[in-house]
DNA sequence: CTGATGATGACAGCATGCTGACATAATCAA
DNA sequence: TTGATTATGTCAGCATGCTGTCATCATCAG
């Protein structure tokens, strides 16, 4: 709670007479819950202004960049659905992204030979090529985003996002 | 990795001959950390979802639910540019909640001594029921998801994410 | 084999958040 | 004080993601 009651009372510069309210009875681990959830929103917001910044050179876009990155881990390709369901959004928002990578030559359908109607999502040269890419500029970001941090502390933090996704994905 | 590549790899039951693709020569760390942005997206997702169905009784939405957060640690009241930087968004994101939550009269826009064009936003008495109320459903929300969890885990989780915050938000 | 159930494609509407642009007010340095 | 810079209000357009709806295809129990 500390460090969001620091960020409100922060922006006095503004208001210089607001004050910050009494946060007598919270138990700590419920502010730190709370400012973990803001401080979640706050990096999603960042994380996709990030990923639209690296991208936007490679014809690409962080919602692009989310895509591309799970059909490039597939090796017979995903249905839409099943891009959705990894990443967890719905199949209509993913349809979106994958319609217009396939109208830039980005990704293919191609026929399911398991699903009638349901095409298979794959990389064309041009997505390899885009994939590549931008694998040579997010990698050299993600080891700069953690050289200074513990491995310890990305297993934990990564443990508890994931136990906190399994809990609310019910 | 090992869980990114386990979550394509589990959607097989649509395109059942998907395999993974080799992921020969990728630093754990680097791994972890790829892994810990896409979790963050889908968390962020859950997150909102969460906050609209834990509101909607209440008049609420997830994005008031920020801000209506945020105006409540203030005692005199914040500016929409000040809510703004508070949350990390644009002023002009804020600035449509609030003029909304003002229509419904959740807040009222009050003179600003300190500056003639940029007012204060306050919660009026229905906004400080709704924030109450909202803490009734908050709270008990928030001390559920922690329960099982170590303090320490979710200290050096906030510690992890206000680090790559800051980092990013350069 | 058949009917019920679930999955998918396609279209629509909506909420949220971003950037750009412009005018005006506020602030600060010269 | 003046001029330049910054902050704010306002309007617009756009990207992303959600839900709802409906028709059609797939799957499975009976």
């Amino acid at each position: 709670m500390d460090a969001l009651v620091a960020r409100v009372g922060a922006v006095r510069a503004v208001a210089p007479s607001a004050g910050v309210a009494s946060t007598v009875g919270h138990s700590p681990k419920r502010m730190l819950f709370l400012d973990l959830v803001l401080s979640v929103f706050r990096l999603n917001g960042l994380l996709v202004a990030e990923g639209d910044a690296m991208t936007e050179d490679l014809g690409l876009t962080s919602a692009r960049w989310k895509v591309i990155g799970v059909v490039a881990l597939s090796t017979a390709g995903l249905t839409v659905p099943g891009i959705a369901r990894v990443l967890g959004q719905s199949r209509q928002a993913v349809q979106r992204i994958t319609d217009v990578m396939a109208q830039d030559g980005l990704i293919t359908y191609e026929p399911n030979p398991k699903h009638k109607r349901s095409v298979l999502v794959l990389l064309t040269d041009e997505g390899k090529s885009a994939y590549h890419a931008l694998r040579e500029v997010q990698d050299p970001w993600a080891i700069r985003n953690t050289e200074d941090i513990p491995i310890e502390e990305l297993e934990t933090s990564l443990r508890l996002v994931r136990r906190l996704i399994q809990r609310l994905d019910k």
